[in-house]
DNA sequence: GGGCGTCAGTGACGGTCGTCAAAACCCGCT
DNA sequence: AGCGGGTTTTGACGACCGTCACTGACGCCC
């Protein structure tokens, strides 16, 4: 039995969302007005350093996690794929974000709580026990990340993120075209933990192994496509 | 109003605890029997792989959360302080243990929740709260560690990690003893994501430099402590 | 004491990466 | 077409790190 007013209701991702085991809440507890919010590529939904506003479900398009360091560099902690939440580390420890969460296509969100952390674990424990869950598995995958970066060499992680872009983004004969979905060299880099001028030797590289091929923007890649993780 | 029958309630770090807001809850709802329990150095409290046994808050010692890979490979991701919490990702999400928690000093262990996460969210949903915000706690260190990693050198990586070492076991003067907190040469560079012959190398570069000084099972380093951040 | 295994340190070598600088490329504009 | 600003690529150099091989220190057992 799903909710017809939450405006996830008609998303095809809803059953992913937070809202499929609790569609009998009372949702006027958890936020003043659900509403979706449509975004353009480029903008940002929160900025690094602005208090928590709510948790939201991406439910079309592509946002880039993104955190600055004081000196100014960036780092793309994560991609979120629709379906996913985002926003909720502020929302449940009602701190500041930390990161910041920049649309890469034109993009809509679901806000699927607004409300204060403790208003919503009165009115609705089981929405707090999925967004604990969901931290944790976050959790999960940054400690795959820091034990991936410590073994395997960067040009097997540079094959394997562009395998997981592809297989996101990539037309059906696994071909990867940058522009359309906007991540610069510089992010890329960023990915790895690299410099730009390394990654472009790492893609020469996998080039010269014919595991790669680039025509102008695009970016080809032989092989199976494999689920997404960053 | 505290609840003395909380083993907890007699530990220096209950201050700290997942308990003090929730002091007049029926414990009998969070777990069958509230125990400490004693640990041996180098024994292990949960493994990798094993299904979730409750949450606990190190009262005593100090614990090293590692995770190994499908190579039989390890990492450190993590030290447990006395007042932290451990095991609650297997608990909040009902999965099996990622990690293992190995005590490397003798310790103490106190269980906070040890029924089933659903029966623990109805009875008290302050405890998850509390729970999910220590998960996000810890989302935010790994991000730190995948920010860091990717930016400063390995040398001042283990700079800062021997200060925090010794900020949490060193003595007053700055004299940090690897036999009293167990941790091998292959642990510091599981740490930092190196070999242990560059570990020696770089703990040699530090000395070159006059940043440390060992002489045979010490390490020493001037300059002030700092908060223990793994 | 002698032998043995484990761990820590040292040296040599090659591969990888960061940094700087310059060239090449792309794109919008006039 | 020509120009200017940005991004990407390439080259050269040095620093760093992984790997292998060897040596030395230490503890343990016979």
């Amino acid at each position: 039995m799903t909710n017809k007013n939450h405006p996830c209701a008609n998303c095809s991702f809803y059953e992913q969302s937070l809202w499929r085991p609790v569609a009998g809440a009372n949702m006027s507890t958890l936020a003043r007005n659900f509403t979706r919010r449509e975004m353009e590529a480029g903008s940002v939904l929160y900025h690094q350093g602005a208090p928590s506003d709510g948790v939201y479900c991406v439910s079309r398009g592509l946002f880039a996690i993104r955190s600055f360091g004081p000196d100014g560099s960036s780092s793309l902690l994560r991609l979120a794929y629709p379906g996913e939440l985002i926003g909720y580390r502020a929302f449940l420890t009602g701190r500041d974000h930390r990161t910041e969460a920049q649309a890469l296509l034109p993009s809509r969100v679901c806000v699927v709580a607004q409300r204060d952390a403790k208003q919503v674990v009165r009115a609705c424990p089981e929405v707090l026990t999925r967004l604990a869950v969901r931290c944790a598995d976050e959790l999960d995958l940054c400690h795959d990340r820091i034990q991936e970066a410590a073994r395997s060499p960067n040009k097997e992680r540079l094959a394997q993120l562009l395998e997981q872009l592809m297989a996101a983004h990539g037309t059906k004969d696994g071909r990867f075209e940058r522009m359309h979905l906007p991540i610069s060299r510089q992010d890329l880099a960023d990915i790895l933990g690299v410099q730009p001028e390394t990654l472009s030797r790492l893609i020469k590289r996998l080039q010269s192994e014919g595991r790669l091929r680039t025509s102008g923007r695009w970016i080809e890649m032989p092989g199976p496509m494999q689920k997404h993780v960053i």
